[in-house]
DNA sequence: ACGCGTCATGTAACCGGTTACATGACGCAC
DNA sequence: GTGCGTCATGTAACCGGTTACATGACGCGT
């Protein structure tokens, strides 16, 4: 426990009581005080085997003094890995953001990785902007873009960044990518309704331009081609009142309908609502189903696809540590919902 | 547009097509394909004014040839600012996750800050590993460890980063920190029960060592004592599954009561089951509250305290900032919940 | 005594930016 | 022509780590 009187070469300063003036302590403070090198400090530090035990007391001990604590940032730097993952995602109804970055979380810090969060509303060029604030401080990215064409996409990804893309138009082919199978979904919900006998569909989608919304959307229009069912389709912006409104106006107009597909669970709680509001029974009347199961729709009886997000999101960090491995070689991976059949297409309810 | 043929010191290329191999491009490459210096080439990128038009020019069409991107990391080490904020939170339902996030990212990216965001499960010591973690990688702290007690919280935190805590146990007096009101709140759930005629009150309380499952279950032996109520408290650990069996168990044991207050939205749903279950009417029988208001709690008609969770997150990032300008002296910072009454202790209900 | 290998340790370059200070060109007043 | 201020530009140090390579001590076989 002894050792030589410090030369502190800026000013007299008590160890145990860090001032609030005094800078960080840095690896050449430690490597002085241990009257050791910044490089065997280093090794100590990141537990190398060649050193001596009585320099890794020496360096344990000025460290403790110090209160000293690695700048990641340099080390990053030097190293050229910075252990962080960025992840991008637009705007998101709750539920879906928390799932998401909790599915990703889970992986993360399981394997020793940070979350670099970063909201994409707005523009193009603010995507852009937030893209390229990621580059230097993580190793990868995770891009939740649906809103972004493919071109203005590429143009913003840093191109030499190892990235996995979600539910995001692509990027050229190969580019490693996890899409939920929207088609799938949707021909389960429209195979379901049409098993129930309903013929006169209407979808009240989500907004244009969302590359989710517009698939869902695609896929109702196909699915009901392919089965002769009547089909008409409104627009919605993915939130409750939006559903609430469509719905309101379509039973407004006096058009009939005996089956009705919300292109996400927010606007099918709104068109239930609706139907209520206008006498309308479900199912009896008019069979309601939704999208994303969000934990209200359990609670509510509503018949829904049922999208794993976390998983969705734990797969995408697994993907992107891949790809950084080079062990990934891209490629799209479809993810399948799965239809969950409730009370709003089956049995009778109030609603 | 026209410049002199560039002496590539490593390999031929085309600037257009980057190829894979290829390293980053750095702001040296640049410099030397606009055959300027740079520090010149720093200046045009951070919108000097002392340059030239004709090296503006240069440096901007080098910058595009070469597709150049700024290492944030770099900038961050030898400016001491990294345009970034570390939050670290707890494992934490789904809905008050994305709500104080949601409400972080919005003033964040307002203000041009990224959010570095860390779970905080475990153990203490992974704890203080997380914390270190964002040493030399974020300007300021924001910490949620309801969990952590005030010594193992300050020996973690790094104690020359500005930081504001939330429902998190402080360290010393006078750091800077956000808690919620959780004494008022219980009182006016007990005010509201009393009012009821309620006499017989149960609270069901989250897991032992969080900070906000204590408050609420000694403020809630307070405001029973206070009264003369008869009041009995048992323990869940905030899940909806520990809400059902706790209420199933009292049930079963036979004890009567006629209000029961959960320390959570999601143990009241457990619990309104669990009432469900064993024939009991709410709120006739018994007049249920629940905590935190989660979307949820509409619908199902559940009286509840509101938390404004994103307003929580929001303030949290205003106030650290201000820290960080040294423009707050620090201070607890109390946000009033607000009860919300509906079904559950009102007008009949069949749940 | 010599040569050689092993091993702990130190020196200094490097990661990719920023910037204090030096430099040199130019215009202008005398 | 000289001196001075202004201004664009360049050089090199610096941020705080890591690490290739150099060094020198030591043990061992001959």
């Amino acid at each position: 426990m002894t050792f030589a009187p410090i030369a502190a070469d800026k000013a007299v300063f008590n160890p145990l009581d860090p001032g609030e003036s005094m800078p960080e302590a840095t690896i050449r403070d430690v490597a002085r005080r241990a009257q050791l090198s910044v490089a065997t400090v280093s090794r100590v530090l990141n537990g190398f085997e060649n050193v001596s035990e009585q320099a890794r007391e020496r360096v344990t001990e000025a460290v403790r003094d110090l209160g000293y604590v690695p700048h990641a940032g340099a080390r990053s730097l030097s190293l050229a890995r910075t252990n962080a993952i960025g992840v991008v995602l637009p705007d998101l109804h709750g539920e879906f953001f928390s799932e998401i970055v909790r599915g990703m979380d889970r992986e993360a810090s399981r394997r020793g990785y940070l979350l670099l969060l970063s909201n994409l509303h707005g523009s193009t060029e603010q995507a852009a902007l937030a893209l390229r604030a990621m580059h230097g401080r993580v190793d990868g990215l995770i891009v939740m873009a649906p809103t972004l064409s493919s071109r203005d996409l590429a143009a913003a990804l840093p191109s030499r960044l190892p990235s996995v893309l979600i539910n995001t138009r692509g990027v050229g082919t190969g580019h490693a990518s996890i899409h939920l199978d929207n088609a799938a979904g949707v021909a389960a919900v429209v195979e379901h309704l049409a098993s129930l006998g309903r013929r006169r569909l209407v979808h009240v989608a989500g907004p244009e331009g969302n590359m989710d919304a517009d698939e869902r959307a695609h896929a109702f229009q196909e699915a009901c081609a392919a089965r002769g069912l009547g089909c008409e389709i409104l627009r919605g912006d993915f939130g409750q009142a939006s559903g609430e409104q469509s719905v309101a106006e379509l039973v407004a107009s006096g058009r009939e309908f005996d089956g009705l597909f919300a292109g996400n669970d927010n606007m099918a709680i709104g068109a239930l609502q609706a139907l209520q509001d206008a006498g309308k029974w479900v199912p009896t009347d008019v069979a309601v189903v939704g999208f994303d199961d969000i934990p209200l729709a359990r609670h509510l009886g509503l018949t829904t696809v049922r999208v794993r997000i976390a998983e969705l999101g734990e797969r995408a960090l697994v993907r992107l540590l891949a790809v950084m491995a080079k062990a990934d070689g891209g490629g799209e991976e479809l993810h399948a919902p799965e239809l969950v059949i409730r009370n709003t297409t089956g049995e009778e309810n109030g609603a």
